[in-house]
DNA sequence: CGTGGTTTTGAGCCCGTTCAAGTATCGTGG
DNA sequence: CCACGATACTTGAACGGGCTCAAAACCACG
């Protein structure tokens, strides 16, 4: 973790697609004054369940999970945040969820209660966070939907082409993308083992459908088919 | 579907519990105005999912289920809303849930574009909105981890719970609950079958933790075996 | 008191897990 | 640049929890 005092927001790459593009040009040096820019390496945790809440997170670069685990081991990663995307939000006065960078990650910290007074002071960002916590909420039915009701194949797939989706959104990539999260990883998304994951993404490429990679590459290369797979 | 004019909602017995108690007293006229008081029977479909998304909706009275399912027959339950919680607030310009009648359910329809006046003339009520969004995201997130990484008996178990729980904070229960679902609906919302929720309740009584009476009532005996089951 | 839907119970099966072994990959230091 | 160890990934065989299919029991309602 390392901390950085004030790189400038009006120079941030990501602030139009972050809840700062809520926050009008002429006010960006209050925000800049409000948050702390930190920097976590992978595997380090960011926050940890059950902890006091301080803090609320913005994701500048980077990929982190949210999990949740039993002491028995289970673990289950409710979900994946990216660049522009927040978390820790909740209004508890602990945290719920365990925070891990996935990557390199650059967050900006907001304490709680410097957060509530930007919110006061620009209603616009307190549109911007209800739109993004439903678009969160959105995504965690998708996910209970995946996680009551498919199969392991259905679940590969649909991760897959959900995470293919979020790419090609961003820059049109031929298909080939480099996931930052390991087999396990995948596996405490879907509600499977490594295993099986493992099995049924060899399975995928038998079939013509992916190909898997060095270093977490996979290339899809039948969409059409991996969206009749995915049950949707 | 009946309508009603307008009810007063200075009468209102929930507004203080749902989103309406962020509107001062002396706007309530404006409330009043606003919103549509419609009631359903059980089993009435309220927003169907893909239809195109027109209102928000505030439980009054009564249970509902979200609910989506694949065209196979799949159904998978994401929540209930119970007397004060809202639906269908998604961003999105259709519906991405069905929300179903679990009894006679009487709601407050409120169209978007009404809300969106309502909240830029009370900041509160955007407040309120996002602490419940909030909620329930967590409330998902459990869900989340429920399914993915939970076995039958702790399903049922932490289902069980959970509803006692929120009948306890509003009224002091002996542990003796009506549960407003079917054996069916218990099951779409844990991701088991029937027969499994079936099973798991009779192998609880038999284990003196519950009772299972007439018409939906269930009584938890020992609260804390049931805990300790719940995988909590 | 019949009728239709819900719930329970049973028997057998299957998908995904568990356990175990082997292989590939990555990072590190020589 | 290569050897090495640690971690991640793959593959196989056997098991088992929850599912499927089927039928009986129960309840609610006219």
């Amino acid at each position: 973790m390392r901390h950085e005092p004030g790189a400038d927001c009006a120079a941030c790459a990501i602030r139009a697609k972050s809840i700062c593009g809520a926050v009008p040009h002429r006010d960006l040096d209050i925000l800049s004054r409000s948050r702390r820019q930190i920097r976590f390496d992978r595997r380090q945790t960011i926050v940890r369940a059950g902890e006091p809440a301080t803090s609320f997170f913005s994701i500048v670069s980077g990929v982190v999970k949210l999990c949740r685990s039993l002491s028995d081991g289970r673990t289950q990663i409710i979900g994946f945040r990216f660049p522009g995307e927040f978390f820790a939000i909740s209004a508890a006065d602990t945290y719920a969820t365990t925070v891990e960078a996935l990557t390199f990650v650059e967050v900006c910290q907001f304490p709680h209660s410097l957060l509530k007074r930007l919110v006061q002071a620009f209603p616009q960002l307190q549109t911007r966070l209800l739109e993004m916590s439903n678009h969160y909420l959105a995504a965690s039915e998708d996910q209970i939907f995946l996680l009551g009701r498919k199969t392991a194949k259905e679940k590969v797939a649909s991760f897959l082409l959900s995470y293919n989706e979020k790419l090609t959104q961003e820059s049109a990539g031929g298909h080939c993308m480099h996931l930052p999260m390991t087999r396990t990883e995948i596996a405490d998304f879907l509600g499977l083992t490594t295993e099986t994951v493992s099995r049924v993404l060899t399975g995928l490429a038998r079939e013509k459908i992916i190909t898997v990679g060095l270093s977490h590459s996979v290339r899809l290369l039948n969409v059409d088919l991996l969206q009749h797979f995915s049950g949707n």
